[in-house]
DNA sequence: TGGTAAACGAGACGGTACGTCCGGTCTTCAG
DNA sequence: CTGAAGACCGGACGTACCGTCTCGTTTACCA
């Protein structure tokens, strides 16, 4: 994320682009969303508040959309899924810690729109993916190995497609029903909602990773195993 | 979905507005969403291929997005769940016709756009719930007392708020693994992933449905009961 | 000036037209004038004030430059020239009420607007002639005959197109200066500039007078015989 | 008349304004003038045929008719005095030649509108005199020194002021006349008109000239002196 | 240490769309 | 049929941003 988009070029000729501006422009970019959404923000109002000639904007993002993505991507790295002892209670928690993200308005209101925009734009697409969604995957990867350590869950299947198959699965099922409630729902993500929401997705879990493709099988599901912190 | 927007006013004074120019200004606004998608969507536009001036979309509708909202809101009413015969086919049924739905042009832009509009905006939000997330519910509603009268499923708790809150989150849940698969994710909604998603919401449902707040109980589920279709 | 505009067609079907209305029409229109001016003034805006419907207006007058002409155009029929005993104290008398009637904002600003409309309307130009240029030449030809009376200026010559020459110049003469010092050069028409108006204008009036098409003749010009007073 | 509006600051900061546009906005109005008169003359029109943006045009010039007089207050400059050989010549001379220039459309038509415009707008008018009025002055100074010279006139008197004053008057006379004639009467200024005109002005000219506030004195007047070429 | 090439701020440029206003017409209901 | 009310289409308004383009001015490198 550390380069903000076009070709530096290695030669090294002239005089070299400002990383303050990189910094500045980024910041003034979260601020004006916080302040007044997408749709009112402007590339002159951002500039504006960096300091900055628009020119030097454009000099390094192309779009509205790609600048925004930049500025509200690294929010989303700040994710920790810190190992709270079961695989309920990770869960729980990497649901409420999402949900405090989309709380915060740069975020949901750049999240949904960069997605707007998207959905007729690839090229953005490709960019929201690699930048945003590939990367929180790590979350649900973690969480797995580390509940498969712990015995919560069967270790990985041979085929590694079919466990890539479950792992996106998973991801969009949680990243899914928090956006969801907390944005088009517009109901709070709060401890008794994740705590449902850990029971519902819990009880099936063990399943459906064990059992994919779904042919519905053994009843070796434990969840009394796993109570909640 | 009636009337657009204002107050007509009970009483029934100068020239009553044009019903024939709501319909023409909504198909309009469709078509228009299809070829430009929603950020090149000008009112402008949307009036001359409605053939009506702007002054008479103004008059109706505030802003873009509720013009928008309206125009799209009636494809989501389209959603039928018809009786597939057991719950893990209505699922899966309902699944890739949300998908379906959510693959037309007009509508993935129109939703996510409104969406990100709406985070700034509350009586968007409000208008949001009322066009589309309330009137969506009835399709979980009718899949569950299908699925409890055919005994796949508990009958309701005393408690209806808990009942409410078990139907909010199944909704959440649904919805938004549908949403974020198909627009963030970018992947498709296929069969495959249709049966991949029942087999985990299932083997996890009667549970919490039995169990709500997620006090993990009693072991009498029979998913091999209901193989799917 | 009675009748505003179209056909009053002698056949009386229906509820006959307000003459109330036709009247608080012109009112409106006067006291809209002062207040905004010729290009602020809307036909929506002198209905509202007329207590009248926008139908109503445009059931007698085409345009906004054929109702304005009708408003103002009575207040040029107010202009009177009362004898005041010789010809220079009837030319300044002239001069002063003539510059009185182009001091109220409503004159000035719908005689300038209609006359500017004119330019590129043949029709309206007729109409203004017949309205106020061919009205007000009644005052040149009363002072005139007044004087030939007198004495002070010599009889009719027995060409009448010569007669009707001169008169034309003679009014062009004194309106055109009296508008061009009022609007144009944005000076105050006062008695000390009407009286050396006219003293310009009568040291050459019997000449031009007696020796018309200008063969610049006989020096029997006697103007000390008509000291202003 | 070099610069047409605003203040564009003795700093030399950002891109300097295209002189090339100033050029091609005044001859488009211009050009407009002539084909749709004033009052379906419209911003965007003169800027589509200027080939520049609305902005450009609003960035100069704060309205229409700040615009338009800008347009035609060259054309006044155009005006020239050659000199005939004698006062009386000179005189008709002025008024062919100011009778032309109120022939063209765009002249005509701009300069009622603008005047219509003026009563309205005081900044407006003291424009319209820094423009035209006192612009054209020059051509009474110029004939009228010429006059002295000759010794058609007499030399101006002691009192500056009172020199201004018959300045003043003879410019308003005569323009006014021309004006009236013209746009108000509707009757063409040919020679003939022209001719007559100039022996109603000529016959009192020295006497105002050297007796002005008008105490009607010596009879050194000798208009057979300056026949007409 | 001076040249040079790129980045910088400022702001004008040609455009597009905005949301409003007004002109003139029409369609309703009430008299 | 008139009149008030008000919706209708059309089109210009003046503004706001867009993304690009000069400008004159730094600023870092490299010769």
């Amino acid at each position: 994320m550390a380069a903000p988009d076009p070709l530096p070029s290695p030669q090294r000729r002239g005089r070299p682009r400002s990383a303050a501006a990189d910094r500045a422009i980024l910041a003034a970019t979260r601020a004006a969303l916080v302040e007044v959404g997408w749709s009112r923000l402007t590339m002159g109002e951002v500039a504006h508040r960096a300091g900055v000639a628009k020119t030097t904007l454009y000099r390094r993002w192309a779009a509205k959309s790609e600048l925004v993505l930049d500025a509200v991507a690294v929010l989303f790295d700040e994710l920790e899924l810190p190992d709270r002892g079961c695989l309920r209670a990770d869960v729980e928690g990497v649901v409420l810690s999402f949900a405090a993200l989309l709380r915060r308005p740069e975020t949901k209101t750049a999240l949904m729109a960069v997605l707007a925009e998207s959905t007729t734009d690839q090229a953005l697409r490709a960019r929201i993916r690699e930048a945003i969604v590939d990367r929180q995957k790590r979350l649900v990867l973690d969480g797995r190995s580390r509940a498969q350590q712990r015995g919560e869950l069967p270790p990985d299947p041979p085929d590694a497609a079919e466990t890539a198959r479950v792992v996106d699965l998973i991801f969009d099922v949680i990243a899914g029903a928090v956006v969801h409630r907390s944005l088009v729902s517009d109901c709070p993500v709060d401890e008794a909602w994740a705590r449902q929401f850990a029971t519902l997705l819990l009880e099936g879990l063990s399943t459906v990773s064990s059992a994919p493709g779904g042919d519905a099988s053994e009843g070796d599901t434990q969840p009394e195993e796993h109570p909640r912190g």
